[in-house]
DNA sequence: CTTGCGTCTGAAATCGATTTCTGCAACGCT
DNA sequence: AGCGTTGCAGAAATCGATTTCAGACGCAAG
């Protein structure tokens, strides 16, 4: 691979004046010509690697998310990419997976490779930032923020999402709900399942202990969920389910089960992914996703560019459907 | 930061001997304490761009995909993961949202980072996979190769899957049977197509061009697609779509024409993503995607460690379901 | 006591760009 | 003519790790 000596020596110039050109400063139109003519006949692209060594940060953006076949992660993801390539930089995706020890290790490849910033949805409450923020590395905690972080951060407002989703339910003359709830070390599940009770709560419905049921966010656990659900003595007669996958477990499980919505009400925090049918009888919330991302990506960039107010929490609003 | 020479002063060694400790190399064990005692006081980590500038390679492969939110990219994305993080790589994701020049981008970036590998799944038959083959940087092809690019490669038998998912339709009876295409410039499409044709003619069926629509592999390229065929003076009764989220496009066209299923007969290349419902009408054939990335992966790994074999091509097979 | 071998260590070169600092030349102005 | 600008170019230091090379030391064998 060509270096900028190689270019340097072809167009007979110095290695300084090569950086020169291709960093936009002053340069003689003449001596941009024949150095840009030596790099084209070389094939020549510049070595990141020595290039942010030097400057001591890349122009590579990191989005770690915990689950990249979520598509309320992936949707986020495009806010983010289409903010930040706007602005220059590239976007590279980690999935975690859920696991803090594969989160920590992203989060040292981030740091150690001097990226310009990264954006993270938490693994779960125990995730630890301090690798980004001892280091002072620019980062936007995205739908979750680790407990006590001082981060900027865009979230959704859970409570009141959860709440909307479940008086759904109330007003469509359902009095047993039941609640199918996220990690108990997840922070999004903690205010949802806290926006359902209220709302129980507030309009006189029972809220016992053997309605909710906790999961992982994924298929199978909202399938297992509602199967545990359906075993019940008392049954209950609806479920507000916390995210988007576990809603497809449930409905799954219902159909396996022979039982189908309009019989059993269901309100899904996230709308269902890729679906085709007309939902007779599920509600849902619907996430801004994309705006999320953008939201993060937007707060990333202007910490890049040298912000150094005090953390801000953006909070977006999520919207009922049907 | 701390630097190696932050920790060599600390621990009263030199900067060599602090490399070797996080090398493996041979280093006395007072040493190696008091340099692991001294790199923890100062919370060292190492600068990773240092070292691939020195070692000329980093070890993070990079996953290059059109479309990130098509859960069968994510799900291939998982076999990468999997494979190249048991083999101690990172994996990072690279979204071209099939844009020739967005890819151009990344891979340009995967080749100046030094990274350790490239898995991609090229956003077109024209995708210009030279900057990685040029540089004999070890890279391997998924699920499409460009056009006439010697390069290791896995995918799935197209034709033959197209074939499978056709019969089913025939075998339950449909005569007049249509085609949603993907991209004509993307070589998945134009085999399966094919594939399709083949099973029409060898059946007796009618193959005219009327039947054929193309789109874009997108939610909204299906629908469009489907509600075009709608219009069509002689409708085909049945429609075989050649990838998952253009089924997904198509059904929801049906649903709001108000035809169901059983009455218009589908079958989908790539099974339906997170479906709740039972797919009465709908075959599919499924798609290896993890094993896919998985298998990727391992050539990826072995040219990474130096094999320098002829490119192979591994063909997965389509499985039929329902 | 010397020779020889193996183990460990440090000095210094190296990877390839960026950037500071210095120098040179041309120009305008009094 | 003398002097201060201005604009451009090159030499060399720098970023932080790895690795080569040579030297120091210990120990065993002759």
């Amino acid at each position: 691979m060509a270096t900028i000596y190689d270019v340097a020596r072809l167009a007979g110039v110095s290695p300084a004046t090569v950086s020169r050109v291709f960093n936009g400063t002053t340069v003689t139109p003449e001596n941009e010509r024949v150095v840009r003519e030596a790099a084209g006949q070389l094939d020549f692209v510049p070595n990141r690697t020595a290039r942010t060594l030097r400057r001591r940060s890349s122009d590579i953006i990191a989005l770690v998310i915990p689950d990249i076949e979520n598509p309320y992660f992936t949707a986020l993801a495009r806010g983010v990419e289409d903010a930040a390539r706007a602005a220059g930089y590239s976007v590279v995706l980690c999935n975690t997976d859920d696991d803090i020890a594969r989160e920590s290790d992203y989060l040292e490849v981030a740091v150690s490779e001097h990226m310009a910033g990264v954006v993270i949805a938490a693994a779960s409450d125990q995730s630890d930032l301090s690798p980004l923020l001892d280091r002072e590395k620019a980062a936007v905690a995205v739908d979750r923020v680790p407990h006590g972080a001082s981060i900027d951060a865009v979230t959704v407002d859970n409570a009141a999402g959860a709440g909307l989703a479940t008086r759904l339910l109330v007003d469509r003359g359902y009095r047993r709900i039941a609640c199918i709830a996220g990690p108990e070390d997840v922070e999004t599940s903690v205010a949802r399942v806290a926006g359902w009770r209220d709302v129980l709560t507030a309009s006189g419905l029972p809220v016992d202990h053997a309605l909710v049921e906790h999961a992982d966010y994924r298929v199978e656990g909202g399938s297992a969920a509602m199967e545990r659900l359906l075993t019940r003595a008392e049954r209950p007669d609806a479920v507000f389910v916390t995210n988007n996958l576990m809603s497809v477990g449930a409905l799954r499980a219902l159909r396996d089960a022979g039982i189908h919505p309009p019989e059993i009400g269901i309100a899904s925090f996230g709308a269902l992914p890729f679906s085709t049918s007309a939902p007779t009888g599920v509600s849902m919330v619907s996430l801004p996703a994309r705006e999320l991302g953008a939201e993060a990506a937007r707060l990333l960039l202007a910490r890049i560019g040298g912000d150094r107010q005090e953390p801000r929490t953006i909070v977006l609003e999520a919207t009922p459907i049907g």
